[in-house]
RNA sequence: GCGCCCGUAGCUCAGUUGGAUAGAGCACCUGGCUUCGAACCAGGUGGUCGGGAGUUCGAAUCUCUCCGGGCGCGCCA
């Protein structure tokens, strides 16, 4: 539910409109909104041009009509038109008093709602490969999805958050084959590097570690890993030169133990990813393996449901599905020529999964570079009998890192990127999960580090802190002078509240709900940011305008109260963006 | 070539289910601490909303077209 303002608001007009037109009307013409500058009143409304447009009259003999007939009661104290069809409204004094009261009483969950019907919503984010640390374009996916994921459940659905593990196919063989490359040279076996390989620094020491563990009991010659491998194979072969590695070890170790490296190596970098997002106040209710999925035979009974369902065709000795049924460019293979399933039929098998637990909306998280998959996965799960609008993703636009200025060209083999923990050591988690939530996720993010560090002081983030603090020094100060707040004296004495500076913040106040509401249901993050500043900048506003320890007790406590629900909202709000509310900075 | 995202103040960005005079931050200029923390506040300079056409009472927002930038178009994952 939005705020309790617009609903009575909303309510008072909708009785109206058959009052103004003899024909009934569509209930989406009743619009309330909330103005941008104050000056035009407490609420506008364009409903008068609406209802116009749908019943042929005269926007202003509508205007009036309705100004008429709304009686001034405890809600509205004034409606006059303005501008092509709106009309500003006034709010009693009374109405604006029950809002601030609700904060208080309310506290932690102000601003929470049930518009989410409780509806059973998994979201999934960040899913990064677990080849090696996450890096700052995981940052990105991890600050949305979590504060995404804050929204959803303060809105009342049922939330689950899903971390999916890439832990089959070829890339996390290439992480293993690159931890044990670094085994054997542990072991006195140096076998040639592969420049596809994963080369960067993480990798030794989960070779050290499972040097530690196994001894020399993987240890196999050379020249036998080696052999039909050649290092020197020709520019544009180097998938011969890997592939052949793996190959030779599997078949040397044995499927097996060859298995048991592949654990090892996954196993070491989700410890470091999770603990990495542990840190960046990142949870998740599931950590889903692909492995497992594939093991638990759901890949292949996902594939069988999509052949009874008829879209699926065999074509130069590939299994496809007829995705262009469904708005894709072209069809896609599930199946290879060589029998191998594709990526595609995991994502298809693990999104059918999701929804067979129950959940009603998937949401995913991705990659803008993934955008092309979402048709077709979405184009799967109606297949297999969901409705299209079942399966929703936000793709994140790439975050580019410059260093003074100077772009850095990021490569996961090589290590040469910058990691989330990186960032967060030298920006810290507060300033970087507020830095990436800033932006709306379809634009495109540069993250100078440079900026970003030397300059960390004059981040937003600290404004709106400081907001927090600030009331927390000035209860620090009322205790000091001998004063003690008293809430229900602040409470019954609401009516010395009546500056502008007051007003200003009363309704930003009471705008907290339907941010709120908006940021979740839009799945924009970024709004509340905008949001929160601007509430901090209406505060140190009135504070730098008007004392609020006063000697006049009634007032004292009255403005303590305004500022008190405001500290609310701030703490409320961050707790969103998983950003801390400190009390003193 | 096709698909998606973007183009708004000197810089970084909000605003885009069509609505009032297009807004912030940074930078720049002016002013405010013997008075609850100046990590703050007040005021000011700064705009062909990439160009053009269209739709209508009304377009930054919708349509078309052109220009510029990013990403993706595999029987890889």
């Amino acid at each position: 539910m939005k705020s309790e303002l617009e609903r009575l608001l909303r309510e008072a007009l909708r009785t109206l409109v058959p009052a103004v037109l003899p024909e009934p009307a569509d209930e989406s013409q009743v619009v309330v909104e909330r103005t941008r500058d104050p000056a035009h009143g407490d609420f506008a409304s364009n409903i008068a041009m609406r209802l116009a447009k749908a019943a042929r009259k005269n926007p202003r003999e509508v205007a009036q009509a309705i100004v008429k007939a709304l009686p001034a009661n405890q809600l509205v104290a004034s409606a006059e038109i303005a501008g092509a069809g709106f009309i500003n409204f006034r709010l009693a004094k009374d109405a604006w008093f029950a809002a601030l009261k609700s904060v208080a009483a309310q506290g932690e969950a102000y601003g929470r709602s049930e518009v989410g019907a409780r509806r059973k919503v998994m979201i999934e984010f960040v899913s990064a490969n677990p080849t090696g640390p996450m890096h700052v374009g995981h940052g990105r996916g991890a600050a949305y999805g979590a504060t995404l994921g804050n929204l959803l459940e303060a809105t009342g659905h049922d939330l689950y958050r899903e971390y999916y593990i890439n832990d089959a196919g070829r890339q996390i063989d290439i992480l293993a084959v690159s931890v044990y490359l670094r085994y054997l040279e542990l072991c006195g076996e140096p076998v040639a590097f592969p420049s596809n390989g994963y080369k960067a620094d993480y990798i030794l020491p989960v070779a050290k570690a499972l040097h530690a563990k196994r001894a020399e009991a993987l240890k196999r010659p050379a020249v036998d890993v080696a052999r039909g491998a050649p290092p020197d194979a020709p520019a544009g072969d180097k998938d011969k030169h890997i592939d052949g590695l793996i190959e030779n070890s599997r078949k040397l170790l044995g499927a097996a133990e060859f298995d048991s490296i592949v654990l090892f190596a996954r196993d070491a970098m989700l410890a470091d990813i999770r603990n990495d997002l542990d840190e960046f106040r990142v949870t998740f209710d599931n950590w889903y393996s692909e492995r497992e999925l594939n093991r638990s035979g759901a890949v292949d009974r996902a594939i069988e449901a999509l052949r009874k369902s008829g879209h699926m065709y065999t074509r130069d000795g590939a299994e496809w599905f007829k995705s262009t049924d469904y708005g894709d460019d072209e069809d896609r293979v599930v199946i290879r020529a060589n029998g191998e399933k594709t990526y595609f039929a995991s994502d298809i098998a693990y999104h059918y999964d999701k929804r067979q637990r129950g959940h009603d909306l998937l949401i995913d998280v991705w990659g803008a570079d993934h955008h092309g998959y979402v048709t077709r996965v979405r184009g799967a799960l109606q297949a297999l009998g969901n409705p299209g609008d079942c399966f929703e993703v936000t793709l994140m636009q790439l975050v580019s890192l410059f260093r003074g200025g100077e772009k850095l060209s990021m490569g996961k083999r090589e290590g040469n990127f910058v990691t989330l923990r990186d960032l967060r050591n030298e920006v810290g988690n507060d300033a970087c999960r507020f830095f990436y939530l800033m932006r709306s996720h379809d634009q495109a993010l540069d993250f100078d580090l440079e900026l970003a560090k030397s300059r960390s002081n004059e981040n937003p983030v600290y404004y709106v802190q400081y907001a927090h603090a600030r009331v927390c020094s000035v209860m620090k100060e009322l205790a000091a002078r001998g004063h003690e707040y008293d809430a229900a004296a602040g409470a019954a004495n609401l009516a010395q509240l009546g500056n502008a500076h007051e007003q200003a913040v009363i309704t930003a106040i009471t705008r907290y709900p339907e941010i709120v509401e908006r940021a979740a249901l839009d799945r924009t993050p970024h709004t509340l940011v905008h949001y929160l500043r601007d509430l901090a900048n209406t505060l140190h506003t009135y504070y730098n305008a008007e004392k609020w320890i006063v000697e006049d007790s009634a007032v004292r406590n009255a403005r303590i109260t305004l500022v008190l629900a405001v500290q609310q909202v701030v703490r409320n709000g961050l707790a969103l963006l998983g950003v801390s509310a400190p009390e003193s900075m």
